[in-house]
DNA sequence: AGCAAGGTAGCACGGTCGTACTACCATGTC
DNA sequence: GACATGGTAGTACGACCGTGCTACCTTGCT
């Protein structure tokens, strides 16, 4: 047996590599040869783990969706307040640069699916997850009593993965929304949703 | 003196070529070439209007703003009502097949701006823009005494760009807003600043 | 120590890229 | 009708693309 890589490890680097591109010249820039020159590897050797760019660019953003998606399962989910619900929705917001980082990703890959199929299941998974994971914040909430009995759940989390949606636009954006604009945006909409 | 042609008219087709392919195959796939064979002419006869790639898409995307703009202003000005502000608003918002199609390349360009700095700076005139339009719009409601005083103009405009462009997000998803929804909530909101 | 197998590097291929350049065509002026 | 001029087509070039392939290296098992 010859040494064993930890390929989802090595998924990983080169994703990170990928994104590293894309912010710095587009998903355009983004090639084989590019992305394993920004790894530090082989282009040959790239391709034993992501033997097509297909799979280059999927794998970039799997990586984008399992990072955030753990980092919203990952917090603590007892919510019992506004302020709480806030911290946890903060999750999906991009609000350092890290995290504006990984959405502007979403967004070039987004605007890459057009004839990429396996994109484009990527990006209506990512949208799907945005709105149930604005489903269990809200749940969590209602049962704290926060929420007038009489709002229907599932439409509040349509417009709270709209608000959310249009902040992380806004704060991507230099002159946009500010962090703590944001915040109070959001906090502000969810202490309206205990009145009828 | 040989045949005249009226340039803003041929940048204007090349920008709807260049339109066309990007939502059927994406960004990366536009190249002088390609875009050239969408249009129907040769590659020798679009470098006369677009010289270089870096015109071709900083064309593509002023297309998308001039358009949206022209639909903006074009409108019927005299905003007495909430509805009427909706149907103003509306202009910017994806509600039909052609304006998903716009928005769509506009994420696209966006997208693609790093490191292309006339990109960047059409991506930020599109998002102040944006801004304004809902400065004006809060403007005439504001003089028809349809908001309530207490309330800043400005900090308004953007809470109402945030919705816009949520809302624009979850209706270029297949699954995300319908726009009947996305109307509704337009109008939920509007009415609401009639309220201190 | 020998060997099998996974990891790495690198080349080769046909194709497309952006761009420059040149020859040709069409047309308005004289 | 000649001709200058703007539009069009086509070719050429060097670079880079995705991908297949082969030769090496490294390592763990026997």
């Amino acid at each position: 047996m010859p040494r064993l890589i930890d390929h989802s490890e090595r998924r990983q680097e080169l994703a990170r590599a990928t994104w590293r591109l894309i912010l710095r010249e587009g998903v355009s820039a983004v090639s084989v040869r590019t992305v394993a020159a920004e790894a530090g590897v082989s282009a040959g050797s790239l391709r034993h783990v992501l033997p097509t760019k297909a799979e280059l660019l999927g794998s970039a953003m799997e990586l984008a969706i399992e990072r955030a998606t753990a980092r919203f399962l990952d917090h603590e989910r007892r919510v019992g307040s506004v302020p709480g619900a806030v911290r946890w929705l903060s999750e999906l917001l991009p609000l350092d640069d890290e995290r504006r980082a990984e959405l502007s990703i979403q967004l070039a890959l987004v605007a890459e699916a057009g004839g990429h199929p396996r994109l484009r299941e990527l990006r209506e998974a990512a949208y799907d997850g945005v709105g149930t994971a604005c489903l269990s914040v809200l749940t969590f909430l209602a049962e704290a009593g926060l929420v007038d009995p009489s709002r229907s759940l599932p439409a509040e989390a349509v417009r709270l993965q709209v608000l959310l949606d249009g902040l992380a636009l806004g704060l991507i954006h230099r002159g946009g929304v500010s962090p703590t604009r944001a915040r109070r945006l959001l906090t502000d909409h969810l202490a309206s949703l205990a009145a009828g």
